[in-house]
RNA sequence: GGAGAGGUGGCCGAGUGGCCGAAGGCAACGGUUUGCUAAACCGUCGUAGGGGCGAAAACCUCUACCGAGGGUUCAAAUCCCUCCCUCUCCGCCA
């Protein structure tokens, strides 16, 4: 969400500033009921002094004993038309809200134009992409040859789009969480959190996921509760209607949850394997900074997935995503795209963004500037995959399968697999 | 699910219709005192919106906010209704 005041002077700019990403957004509506909004609002505000005063010269005269009729009648009168006036701001201001939290977030100044994804720039690569003697077999051969990955009965016991692991396909999942959670935690300086994975209205409404994706979102049927689709959510809203302490900042969590999304318009796409799912699991990071530490903060959130994907060997690239591909609530993104043999491509695996105040304003996210006579001040909030843990697997299985259907379990991740170095088939 | 208690400023806590944006205390900040620390004393000490008023800050002023939303009343932290949350007891379930 913009300032609001800042979106009342300033609809043009704004309007100039987000181009295509706006063009679904009313801006002459904006901008009406804004000025609306404080037309009314300065109304109300006027009559309501003239009641205060009235009620305590009525209050003065039942003092002194003089009449007061007249004076209540008065404030009477007043009073009906500060109802009147206050049903047409409400709407006004409903109205005005609805729209506003449906505009997207402006990209910062370094983020590259662009139409769509074929305009993203490709910032750095790591790691060599390997070469193999026969064409190398997609993760869903590989796993269900080794008995690991099941989506026949996966699909038999809940639909399309949904994985059983078994065996030590299941505990390589465990290990991977595990794994990226210690290195985090350990390594990085980030305090581990395990959030609720049902959250309600407010809170998708504060990351920005609501109002305008929620066609994307399981919604629980009797209650106004939704699935989340990221440990974003909940660990960005941890700190909703709060102040926190500048010495606290920069505060960074990680956080293991499963992610649910309806995948609502994606038919047709990646329908085999582990790569889109209703259901998978993810560790998150998620880290709130002052308005002068995001950027840098940007940068180490996003090196510090990287460091995964560097100890599992694994290569990979990070694109910087063009304005035309950014989300609706970040202001910068940089996708972390994994490569792929069976695929001969880089498919992301991780997605980290600098939201700047856009959550933070929705969430009511504010520090106290250490500085005494500073006012608090939104928040800028940031987060990342660190990683998305099926991709993860998809890659290791693609990666390191071997001619006789073997998979050799990458070095980092075999104190978590209980010494084991290859899988087998089970 | 049943019965009860409660939600007030950063924290604790008073306040059952007007003089309450809200006593008092703690914490914090500025100052006096002090060899230093502590104590004591004085002062400051919420957020948001509108206006004065501009590029902005500061300042002044008005309005709102005592869990949320409605209602009663000339006037609501205070009375009524609905909802949310917390706590205690009972039941049930993991």
């Amino acid at each position: 969400m913009h300032d609001p005041k800042y979106l009342r002077e300033n609809t043009g700019l704004i309007r100039t500033a987000l181009g295509a990403r706006g063009r679904d957004v009313p801006w002459d509506a904006v901008q009406k009921l804004s000025e609306e909004r404080r037309a009314l609002t300065t109304q109300v505000e006027q009559l309501r002094h003239e009641l205060k005063k009235g009620s305590d010269d009525v209050a003065r005269r039942r003092r002194t004993g003089e009449p007061t009729d007249e004076a209540v009648e008065a404030m009477k009168r007043v009073g009906d038309r500060i109802k009147e006036i206050e049903g047409r701001l409400r709407e006004t201001e409903d109205a005005l809200n609805d729209l506003a939290l449906r505009i997207p977030n402006l990209p910062h100044q370094t983020v590259p134009q662009g139409s769509d994804s074929t305009h993203n720039v490709e910032v750095r690569r790591w790691g060599a992409v390997p070469s193999f003697a026969a064409p190398p077999k997609p993760h869903w051969e590989i796993g269900e040859a080794l008995g690991i990955l099941d989506f026949d009965r996966a699909a038999k016991i809940a639909g399309a789009r949904f994985a059983l692991l078994r065996g030590a396909g299941a505990r390589l999942e465990r290990a991977l969480i595990d794994y990226m959670l210690d290195l985090h935690t350990t390594g990085h300086g980030y305090q581990e959190v395990l959030p609720p994975v049902i959250v309600n209205r407010q809170t998708m409404t504060g990351t920005g996921q609501l109002p305008k994706f929620e066609d994307d979102l399981f919604r629980l049927r009797d209650e106004d509760w939704f699935l989340i689709p990221t440990a974003e959510v909940p660990v960005t809203n941890l700190h909703r209607d709060e102040v926190l302490g500048e010495d606290v900042l920069p505060l960074r969590y990680t956080a293991y949850t499963p992610c649910f999304r309806r995948e609502a318009g994606s038919y047709g796409k990646d329908t085999r394997g582990l790569i889109r799912l209703h259901q998978f699991n993810k560790v998150e990071l998620v880290a709130f900074t002052t308005p002068e530490q995001s950027y840098q903060e940007l940068e180490r959130l996003t090196g510090h997935a990287e460091v995964i994907l560097q100890s599992l060997n694994l290569p990979y690239r990070v694109v910087a995503l063009c304005t035309g591909d950014l989300g609706f609530s970040a202001a910068k993104t940089y996708d972390i795209e994994v490569w792929l043999p069976s695929q001969g491509q880089y498919r992301e695996i991780s997605s980290c963004s600098n939201f700047e105040a856009f959550q933070a304003r929705r969430a009511n996210i504010k520090y106290r500037p250490a500085r005494k006579d500073a006012k608090p001040d939104f928040v800028h909030t940031l987060n990342g995959s660190g990683l998305a843990v099926g991709r993860t697997m998809v890659a290791i299985l693609e990666h390191y399968q071997q001619p006789d259907g073997s998979v050799l379990i990458p070095e980092a991740l075999r104190p978590y697999m209980g010494g084991k170095e290859r899988l087998t088939k089970e």
